[in-house]
Order: structure tokens, then C-alpha cells, then sequence
DNA sequence: ACCTGAACACCGTTCAAGT
DNA sequence: ACCTGAACACCGTTCAAGT
């Protein structure tokens, strides 16, 4: 048998992030994760407090690495240049490890998990670091430009329908079309 | 008493797409429903095949119209100015009567959604639409700025913050940001 | 035609009990 | 420390029965 490497409370994490992905949070019982490793479901709340929980412990890996760019972009001056390199750090972490699974599921469940706290950070986190991309513009386009970067990295995975092309050629279309937006912000005049 | 204007059928439509939107499809039960308009669970039934069902019911005038959308775009040349013409009469459809709540619980519900036939037509004329939106340029970058001339229209509901902002002018700032990026969908070059 | 009451299998969660 | 068995209230759904 030998089942995977580890404790009981990693293996649940990997199935429940693999299920909750495919079919959705609300979708995955707890039952069904638990037959998957063999045990019972109330084993499952040994190691987590609740369903709830077990989407908080694969989030705050993510949090982590995003309060940390939002606080480097603050320590920034807010020019095109430090909202390039942002938009461009971040989509680096979009696309890499094992993080990219982590954010699919997200954007897979933006609805349930706005009810759980895990989610409403995350929403938090996309917030501040829209922010950051139109420090020193604070109008309503450069808001919407702002967000629709993001939205760019995000939608790079599914909006772009080509036949074999590669992860890194989404990105760099991705940061093309980012960096247009971002040049708008804080330009003097409406033009 | 003399409740609303009229049938079971439609109080039980508009009691759901009110919490449906406010709390989520998967957080709002049949039971939560049917109290609020005397009835029983069971009652719901009578009206509607399922809980799937009274979703579909919501979704099917919307649909629809994005059916027409679609159908003229196809008979216009794929010059800028449909494209500006097809974006245009998007944001009037998404800004329009009821259909903006309808729009709004969709944005709320995409994940759930996706299990749900309404969802699934739903994302299918989306795609649609971004496929009319970059007709004449399937690169790569082209789809993405379609896709993303949608999602700003969606998003001035959310990301902008501005207070006192009026509808009209989160339509005006969306159309401006979308004709930009529309203007550069079916450029010569990869300027 | 319109609705009720009672039952169905399933869900997340709890907890005493076992090793 | 780690897990089980059995129970809890709740869910969506069905259906015979009532008016």
C-alpha cells in the first residue's frame, strides 16, 4: 500500500483541493474525501475544526505571499514602472509551483467562499493589491483598469482558446495585455 | 393581506432571486423560501421541478436576449465599429430594468452555477459574445482583450469604489475602458 | 389546480468510546 | 494521538392524500 508520503492531515488537504477544484466546494462531501482515504468522515474533524477549515489551511499559504507583495508594492514609488513589476510578480506566482492549483480552485469558487473567511480574506488580499496598481490615480477608470489587470493574469487560463499553447505563452499575453492597461493609469488628462 | 400582484409562481421567483443573490443558491433552502410566502417545501414542487429549475426559470428571458446579441453581431461586418456597437448594447442590456439583479445574482453564483444547466448556456453565450467581440483576429492576445471588454462592463458594479457614483457613470467609465481595448483587437502588427 | 404531511437518503457536525 | 459508531438537525426530493 504504502499510500503517499505522510501524515493523514496532508493527505486530506491534497484530496479535498483535487475534489474541491473538479466539483466544486459545496459539491465535495465530506464523506467522499473521507472514502477516498479510507476513514470514517468524523476522523476528518480530528484534524480539522470543520469543512470550513480545511479550505482556510490551503488558502493561507497563498495569503501569505500576497501580503507580502502588496506590502513590497507599498514600499514602492507609485509609477508604471513599480505597477509593471507588480502585475509581473504576481503573475509569476500565478503561474508557479504548485500555487497555479490553488488559485484555479479559487476562481472556481468565488461564491462559496465568500462566506467563508478564507474567501473574504482572498477577496481582501485582490482588493489591496488593485489598489496598489492604481496608487496615485485614484478615478474611477483607473480602478476599473486596475481590476481588469488582474482579471488579465486570472483570465489568461480559460479565456484564451488555442490549441497546444504553452503556460508561458498565456503569461506573456497576459502581462502584454496588463501592461497596456496599466500605462493608462495616471496619465494627465482623459485622452 | 392581499400579498403581492398575483400567482405563487412568480412570488416564489421573486422571493428566490432575492436570496439567492443576497445569500448564495447553495446557502438558501427550499425550506428559507417557502416560509417566507406561507407555504410548505413541498408546495415549491408544485410549481417548479426542482431547485435547478426555479434558477433556469430566472436565467431564461436573459438568455434570450444574449441569443439576439449574438445573432445580430453576426450579420455585421467585424469592423470596430460593431464591436463598439455590440459592447454598447451589452452594457445597455446589463444596465436595464430587472435584468441588472438577474445579472447580479449570475456574477454571484457563477461556481454553483456551472453544475446547473442555466449556468452552463449562461457561460456558453459569454463565450459567445467574446468570440463575436474579436471576430477577424483569433490571436491569442485578441481573445483575451475580448473576454476582458466583457468582465469591465461586469465589474464597474464592483470594482469601482467612488462615492455616489451613479449607474451611468459606471456604464460611461466601463464603455470607455472596453473601447480601448476593443480598439486594439484586429490591429495589423503586434504593436 | 393547488397544496399538505410524512417519509426518503443525504449532508455537516458532535461526542463518547475505543486503541 | 488518532480514529470509530452512532446520533443530531438539516437538506432537496417524492408522493399519496386532501380541498
Amino acid at each position: 500500500m504504502r499510500e503517499t508520503t505522510g501524515g493523514t492531515r496532508e493527505r486530506i488537504q491534497a484530496v479535498a483541493l483535487e475534489l474541491f477544484t473538479e466539483q466544486g466546494y459545496e459539491k465535495t462531501s465530506l464523506r467522499e474525501i473521507a472514502e477516498r482515504l479510507g476513514v470514517t468522515k468524523a476522523a476528518l474533524y480530528y484534524h480539522f475544526k470543520s469543512k470550513d477549515e480545511i479550505v482556510t489551511s490551503l488558502v493561507d499559504d497563498r495569503l501569505r505571499r500576497m501580503d507580502e507583495l502588496i506590502a513590497w508594492a507599498a514600499d514602492q514609488p507609485p509609477t508604471l514602472a513599480t505597477r509593471r513589476a507588480l502585475i509581473g510578480r504576481y503573475a509569476d506566482s500565478m503561474f508557479d509551483g504548485d500555487l497555479p492549483q490553488v488559485m484555479r480552485f479559487f476562481e472556481q469558487n468565488q461564491t462559496v467562499l465568500k462566506s467563508l473567511v478564507a474567501g473574504q480574506q482572498m477577496r481582501d488580499r485582490m482588493m489591496r493589491l488593485a489598489h496598489q496598481l492604481c496608487r496615485g490615480d485614484d478615478s474611477p477608470a483607473a480602478q476599473l483598469r486596475a481590476a481588469l489587470t488582474l482579471f488579465a493574469v486570472h483570465s489568461s487560463w480559460f479565456a484564451v482558446r488555442a490549441p497546444g499553447i504553452t503556460d508561458d505563452e498565456r503569461k506573456r499575453i497576459a502581462l502584454q495585455v496588463a501592461d497596456e492597461l496599466l500605462a493608462k493609469i495616471g496619465e494627465t488628462g482623459q485622452g
